[in-house]
DNA sequence: GGCATTTACTTAACAAGGATAATGAACTAG
DNA sequence: CTAGTTCATTATCCTTGTTAAGTAAATGCC
């Protein structure tokens, strides 16, 4: 009986290998990122309203896995800092449509420019095939948490 | 003059997408752990010391990159728990030195074996190519820290 | 239409885990 | 032996997460 065992182990083995390529490389680009003064969960949040547009607060808390409190008080302090705009739904009195303003926008570009910068010199290190390897997996890892 | 630009952008999206998915997923698998009660900043602790063996509280402290009181706080709470012992050192009696007991080496072994059970169940849901995917993109990840 | 329930967000109170500053004990240099 | 340095700890504060409770709007049932 060697075949499920192997297939076991092969098994077994790639989700090891996975997880700990993901935490070090997680790990090693939350050292990238020293010098800002915007945390890491701010940033997601523009981020998300970049990539995906206006959301409710509901959705934003959703998306970034977090209480509704939590994205109460991050959404407070972002607004505060004139990156984002709360406005009423039309439709619904009780939610609250959170958009981008241009200058979270620009903070966006720029935040992003910096963070990134790690990322962007390693994959400017490896073949444009691997490149689209890892696009291909961030897209499969984003769906694997979605789920 | 559209080519250029384009590809930039191109750049900088590519590296966004990767970074959050990168910890998105770390984010994730740190959730499942063999002790419920016990934080990510605390098994990582135990992992250090299961994989590096004995620490003083300052090297643990360096190899995390957080400060001397956080450490203490931190290795006071596994202390209480058993799963690490302080002892004196002894050529320098104000260093102490921290090593994991046979229980805390059991709680690293199961968590990494939940963890990676969530993984495996995470993979068996998605295809075979996309399994290869993740595959290749780990061992790209995997050099892209080593670098 | 009016009242009860549900939904969406906010406020309040609290816990975890990070930081720096200050304290204490032990080593080291002069 | 005294002065200075290093390692760990304690004290205090900040950020960011949680749950519980409160408010306002929508929905559903007579």
């Amino acid at each position: 009986m060697t075949s499920p065992d192997a297939a076991a182990i092969d098994h077994s083995r790639e989700a090891s290998d996975l997880r700990i390529a993901v935490f070090r490389l997680a790990r090693r680009m939350r050292t990238q990122r020293a010098v800002d003064s915007m945390s890491d969960g701010q940033f997601a949040v523009l981020a998300a309203l970049w990539v995906h547009g206006a959301h409710t607060l509901g959705e934003l808390a959703d998306r970034e896995r977090v209480s509704a409190p939590a994205m109460t008080r991050t959404v407070n302090c972002l607004e505060e800092n004139g990156y984002l705009t709360r406005s009423a739904d039309e439709n619904d009195g009780r939610k609250v449509v959170i958009t981008l303003t241009d200058e979270g926008r620009g903070v966006v570009d720029e935040t992003a420019r910096r963070r990134d910068a790690w990322v962007e010199e390693a994959l400017a290190e490896i073949t444009p095939a691997e490149r689209e390897t890892l696009a291909r997996a961030a897209e499969i890892m984003q769906r694997m948490v979605a789920r």
